[in-house]
DNA sequence: GCTCCGCTTTTGACTATACAAATAGATATA
DNA sequence: TATATCTATTTGTATAGTCAAAAGCGGAGC
């Protein structure tokens, strides 16, 4: 073990345990140069990864203190289904339920910020693991913004993969909600009308543009987020 | 703005625009030195963080790689209520429905991993936004980890934010789901049985040890989780 | 053909040092 | 008293080097 980790995981050790609270001021650099008899460099390493994963706050002068926790930040892995399927071990298959080339509505268009006659690409797909249906994904995308979805079929692969091939990183926004399924949702799904679904909607963009825009409908007892937070992880 | 965020960025840029895409090599340490005329530790260190964030992955002799994305790694914050409300200026209140000292049950013990016979406190709580139910919040305090819930009315502290004092850092494991509210739970929260509803689920450890369980249940017409991720956060 | 050995490249960790920027607190000045 | 200035402390960034560990590659030997 290194000795940036060894300074590392000391101090979030304390902090973590409630050794050291939040406010705490944590040992000025050259005190921890002495007792773990480094650099400054290597001590400085240290507190920085643990600023940086707002563990503590750090300030010329006044020095190093614990941070007040960050109630709950909890990264979620939230991936597409072919790829959280085969991760868990689940056959998965899918079938285009539609896709037409439109333009935008008034309301959708505001919805998404993006004027009102930019043309489309609309697509429906029903995901199905293991044999039942696992989600519904209605998705726009943008065809200024890819204009390659324009020929693609999505026959052999799904549009989330695809995208994310074409358009490899991006800024996303993420809502999820809970509501209950509509008729034309319900019998898609195989299951009851007003059934609890978890909807997640996704809007990614790409230099600032629009690229897709996708709520994917999961039956509530079928489907949930799961993620683990812990402050733990060098 | 420092070199060492200036190579950041500039590689982050790239691979955000898909002009260097997954798989390919980024330029090895001694190039990236004389391109910006600065020491191997300034390279590194940018290189180190690009990695940290899962942009890239580094490998000794073969190089430094765009690394293929992960899906959506989102980071959303799940705050307690009270705290959330405050922020997007909403009026919060709640109300202690129920609050016993008991044992927990086999079928409970096994859920949390913890002994069958282990004390706990087991409040029920509803939140009220605006005047509107909220959220139902069905806790269980482990007491051997927290004692000092035992003398706690929770009368003008909402429980997550008085164990949030008690407990500054923690482990967290997370899950949301969509449930249908049953009969109880919609006489509660104002609503109609069958309502599709936000669950969100969390235990934390301390040390190891269970400090809390609790169920957070939403009307679903009410609350939603939204989160934005972006690679871009220097 | 195959295996082992050593060479080379690349990243990883670290040192010792330097100067700059921020700023709390003390001191001097109006 | 209020304000401006100085000083000491602490972090932030950068340099120029060292040594080490990992791993791809080619050649020697079988």
């Amino acid at each position: 073990m290194s000795i940036y980790q060894r300074i590392f995981t000391d101090i979030e050790t304390k902090i973590i345990s409630g050794d050291w609270r939040p406010g705490d001021r944590i040992p000025v650099e050259h005190e921890l140069v002495a007792e773990y008899r480094c650099s400054r460099m290597t001590v400085s390493k240290a507190l920085s990864a643990l600023a940086e994963r707002g563990m503590i706050v750090r300030r010329r002068k006044t020095g190093s203190f614990v941070a007040s926790p960050q109630i709950d930040r909890t990264v979620m892995d939230i991936q597409d289904i072919s790829t959280e399927a085969e991760l868990a071990g689940h056959e998965h298959r899918f079938e285009i339920l539609a896709r037409k080339i439109e333009r935008l509505g008034e309301a959708e268009a505001q919805q998404l910020s993006e004027p009102a006659d930019a043309e489309v690409l609309r697509l429906q797909c029903l995901h199905i693991v293991d044999g039942r249906p696992n989600a519904i994904e209605r998705r726009i995308i943008m065809l200024d913004a890819v204009p390659r979805a324009r020929e693609e079929s999505f026959a052999s692969i799904p549009p989330g993969k695809w995208l994310l091939e074409q358009v490899p990183w991006s800024k996303a926004k993420h809502v999820i909600r809970a509501v209950s399924a509509d008729t034309v949702t319900a019998r898609i799904l195989q299951t009851e009308r007003g059934e609890a679904c978890l909807s997640l909607i996704r809007q990614t963009w790409q230099n600032g543009r629009t690229v897709t825009y996708v709520e994917i409908t999961h039956p509530g007892d079928r489907f949930q987020f799961a993620g683990t937070f812990h402050p733990t992880a060098i």
